[in-house]
DNA sequence: GCCGTTTTCGGCCCGACTGTTTTCAGTCG
């Protein structure tokens, strides 16, 4: 056996080895392509038929074979025999910027390069200088390349990245020279983490905006620094792109650095198929050889949908670009279900007062709840075992659920609901009786402590709360840390299957350190028909702005509005939160 | 290695920038 995102790994660390020896370039794309395509299976592969694999798109005999001699050996062996010819340091050269599998190829094969340190050593030597195309100005950025990789920050969380680029867009708009401005590239897609800044910009004299952005106090380092595009390293290790394109281009362009590659591939090919050419400045027509006439003007380009539209497709919310089937759902005129948007949420049902860990009291939690057009709130405050964070014994829950039914005769026009995070202990219990369960009105049930569990363990823990006949919400599945801990690693698919059937919602909790259930987990529950809840997990006034980052999270796993409990009226949400009381 | 509304062979997305070259290869996104 293999978990889908093993075998990615393979196929990925099959087109790198391939790279750094030489492979066709196309060979090496279609083992990225089976990787993606791998990646974003919402089944099992290795438990696929020969059949279903090789219908997949970017799956053909050969890689459906090696997905087999995985299944069956939890090895590739045309994967061994690459990794015995090849260095295993040379990978980690292959990150260094500007050092590609060309590069990194001739240092190994001509300079004896085999890792970092050999490679400083070779620079030092004089060694790498003897090979073709490296004089003094190459050999230079190597070595601050080699000297920044040891500071760079790797991947940050989307939370993190945020703030940064707004403040940059912010910043660089304000100059006069600059027409329009936003943020690009994974970030607008709302992953996770980010690996860097994409800005994009319109304005007629891009050399000042130019210097300005790479004259910046808090840049390290310039990569490039051209007219249409600039490159920096902020001294905390962030690279941040930006392009500057015409205004009437600014569509096509937003379009083309939002990406993702895959999908922007997909799009070329179908624009390629429809007789046009694109890149980031329009849609261009195309004559019989594919070629388009100097001069010629888009048919598309000011705006996205305008792209979009000329190629009989809707325009699409960049969380779906991820070359995920996203092309075939979104066909011009074709019926799709609406996914869910941030002004379709109307209720928070996982929050914290001071009589725990939160730093608002009752009211105040309700009343932003209601200043931000929310008619349903469910206070969740931790149990007993959760003793670091206060949480509440038996006798002080049933004073704090008094005291929460007493609020509903301040605020009229809210649904207001007594409940608890109750915590889903190791074994699967839970950490309050079924009578003082009985007595709340809503109830989240979360890990919290031994989150190192095996599997198999793991998900007989979960399903045990999924079923409990009293549970509306299991809160944060697994609980990871986004760039912190790994958390449970249980077998979704049998988690999806029991919440459908139990009638339990799984959480999307949006603080951006967690998004748990994470995109990939979303796509896989709505797959299963499973109801999903996206919680903003409320500790204080502005945890109630983490709902962005969860949005984007079930837009890219493609939830549907109508499966999100959220949106629903306040009454057809009671009558949901009933079916368990 | 994958794929087919020209195709089972011969294609496979596109452009900016850099450094090293005298016209382009390599890298990146």
């Amino acid at each position: 056996m293999g978990t889908n995102t093993e075998i990615a790994a393979a196929f990925e660390e099959l087109a790198v080895l391939s790279e750094l020896l030489g492979a066709n370039v196309f060979k090496v794309n279609a083992f990225r392509r089976a990787a993606r395509a791998v990646e974003s299976l919402t089944g099992e592969a290795c438990s696929m038929e020969s059949a279903a694999l090789k219908a997949i798109d970017g799956i053909g005999a050969s890689t459906a074979a090696k997905i087999f001699e995985f299944a069956k050996t939890g090895a590739m062996s045309e994967l061994d025999e690459l990794r015995a010819q090849i260095p295993a340091g040379l990978k980690e050269v292959l990150g260094i910027q500007g050092i590609g599998p060309k590069t990194a190829r001739a240092l190994w094969i001509d300079a004896g390069v085999v890792d970092l340190s050999s490679l400083s050593a070779a620079i030092e030597s004089g060694a790498v200088a003897k090979l073709p195309r490296m004089g003094a100005k190459t050999i230079e950025n190597m070595k601050e390349a080699i000297a920044f990789a040891q500071t760079a920050v790797g991947r940050m969380r989307i939370g993190d990245a945020m703030p940064v680029a707004n403040a940059l867009v912010a910043r660089l708009g304000a100059l006069s020279c600059v027409q329009r401005i936003a943020y690009a590239g994974s970030l607008r897609r709302g992953k996770e983490t980010i690996g860097d800044l994409d800005i994009l910009a319109c304005s007629e004299e891009s050399g000042p905006l130019m210097e300005a952005f790479c004259t910046m106090p808090e840049v390290a380092r310039v990569l490039v620094q051209g007219l249409t595009k600039s490159s920096v390293q902020t001294k905390h290790g962030l690279q941040i792109d930006l392009r500057v394109v015409p205004l009437e281009k600014f569509g096509a362009a937003w379009q083309y650095f939002t990406g993702g590659k895959e999908h922007n591939v997909r799009l070329r090919e179908r624009a390629i198929a429809q007789g046009f050419r694109l890149n980031e400045y329009g849609l261009f027509a195309a004559d019989a050889s594919g070629k388009v006439a100097d001069g010629a003007l888009p048919v598309a380009s000011r705006e996205e949908s305008d792209i979009y539209h000329a190629l009989g497709l809707e325009w699409m919310p960049p969380t779906m670009r991820e070359d995920r089937g996203e092309l075939d759902a979104f066909v011009l005129g074709a019926a799709h279900t609406p996914i869910v948007e941030q002004h379709d949420i109307r209720a928070e049902l996982h929050c914290h007062t001071t009589a725990s860990d939160g730093a608002l009291s009752i009211d105040e939690l309700v009343s932003e709840a209601q200043r931000r057009g929310f008619h349903t709130i469910a206070i969740t405050d931790h149990s007993k075992s959760q003793f670091q964070a206060n949480g509440l014994d038996e006798t002080r829950l049933l004073t704090h659920i008094a005291a929460i039914h007493a609020a509903r005769a301040r605020f009229p026009r809210m649904q207001i609901w007594a409940g608890s995070e109750v915590d889903v202990l190791s074994d699967g219990s839970l950490d309050y009786s079924d009578d003082l369960l009985r007595q709340l009105d809503w109830v989240v049930a979360s890990p919290h402590a031994a989150l190192k569990q095996e599997p198999r363990v793991a998900t007989d823990r979960l399903l045990k709360a999924i079923r409990h006949p009293l549970v509306h919400v299991l809160g944060h599945p697994t609980g990871r840390i986004v760039n912190g801990r790994p958390g449970l690693e249980p077998v979704m698919s049998e988690l999806y299957a029991a919440a459908r059937e139990c009638h339990t919602a799984l959480e999307i909790n949006s603080h951006h350190m967690r998004l748990d259930l994470r995109d990939t987990h979303v796509r896989g529950a709505v797959a299963a028909g499973c109801m999903v809840a996206i919680n903003c997990d409320v500790h204080g006034l502005s945890d109630y702005d983490e709902l962005g980052y969860g949005i984007l999270t079930a837009q890219r796993g493609w939830l549907p509005k109508a499966s999100c409990i959220n949106t629903f009226d306040a009454a057809a949400l009671d009558a949901w939160r009933r079916v368990k009381r």
